[in-house]
DNA sequence: TTCCAGGAGAGAG
DNA sequence: CTCTCTCATGGA
């Protein structure tokens, strides 16, 4: 096991229950989840971070990896303190405080995302699961049993009734056609991780299967690009009321939270995202309508 | 039974 | 450009 001390502005709570990732679950009071290959176990007492992985790793370049995946190294407070422009992001801020946005890796990112369309959280951890389970690889920590994400040269070959038995839907094809579309080459995982947001964001949409906000969501809890904004159907909701009008168009509402919260509007979306399903009271359109008057 | 969920694509206007 | 319709699935 191995420890990282002074992890200041963090919580592993939010930062892994913020519907960001499906692939972590809490045991008591450690969080289990695979990354990258391996199982990781990861507690946090206080500003120590405890982690075991299944597989042996050089503590210097594993803790270097960590910090990067969990975003620890960023100045997040900073960040924060930028978009606190109103009472309810300072709730929200409040509420959540030490939540980071994850660096994940890049091909189970796009694969997740893909399959969140017209979906909800619990049910996209169970198709993620029962992939990982029928054509990733057994994992084992402690007793704890978990498998990895298929590589793209697995889920390429599989049959499009096989993907529809783990619970795909129509997005079987959108997958396959993503997996297919990396093993030839086409998208290139890479080069994208070279790419400024403007291009790898393009680069992810001529892609079948992934739109404006499937991209963004790549973009920014894989790729650590800050300036995207994915607009589900809850920030939809949230800016309507909150900031701007019923049936806003969403480049109302890209054009609005760039000039509103700035560079750091990946992470003021976040917040907003995780708030409401924390507080669901707060997403609730006439409670949005009275904090916006200034009643609460 | 209908509605909804971290939507995208096709088609019409 | 915007609007609308459909797509598969399961829980509420």
């Amino acid at each position: 096991m191995i420890q990282i001390q002074n992890v200041t502005d963090f919580s592993l709570k939010y930062t892994l229950e913020s519907g960001q990732s499906f692939r972590w679950n809490r045991i008591e009071n450690a969080y289990y989840g695979v990354v990258e290959g391996r199982i990781l176990k990861i507690s946090q007492e206080g500003t120590i971070l405890c982690v075991e992985s299944s597989t042996d790793e050089d503590e210097v370049s594993f803790v270097s990896y960590l910090r990067h995946y969990l975003d620890i190294g960023r100045d997040v407070p900073k960040i924060l303190a930028e978009v606190n422009n109103d009472a309810y992001m300072h709730r929200a801020i409040e509420k959540l405080w030490g939540m980071r946005i994850l660096n994940q890796e890049l091909w189970e990112t796009v694969a997740s995302f893909i399959l969140s369309q017209n979906n909800n959280v619990p049910r996209i951890r169970g198709i993620i699961r029962r992939l990982s389970e029928r054509f990733g690889e057994r994992l084992t920590l402690a007793g704890y049993v978990d498998y990895s994400f298929p590589s793209p040269d697995v889920l390429a070959t599989e049959t499009n009734e096989a993907l529809l038995a783990c619970g795909t839907g129509y997005r079987a094809n959108y997958l396959q056609d993503a997996a297919q579309a990396v093993v030839r080459g086409e998208l290139s995982l890479t080069a994208m991780k070279q790419m400024s947001y403007p291009e790898a964001k393009e680069a992810l949409m001529r892609q079948n299967g992934i739109g404006e906000k499937v991209a963004d969501c790549i973009c920014l809890f894989s790729l650590g690009h800050l300036a995207a904004l994915p607009i589900d159907v809850w920030i939809k909701r949230i800016f309507e009321t909150l900031y701007l009008r019923q049936r806003a168009t969403h480049r109302e509402i890209r054009e609005f939270a760039h000039s509103y919260f700035g560079a750091g509007v990946g992470y003021a979306q976040q917040y907003l995202f995780h708030y409401v399903h924390e507080c669901p009271n707060w997403a609730d359109v006439e409670h949005l309508s009275l904090i916006r008057h200034g009643v609460l």
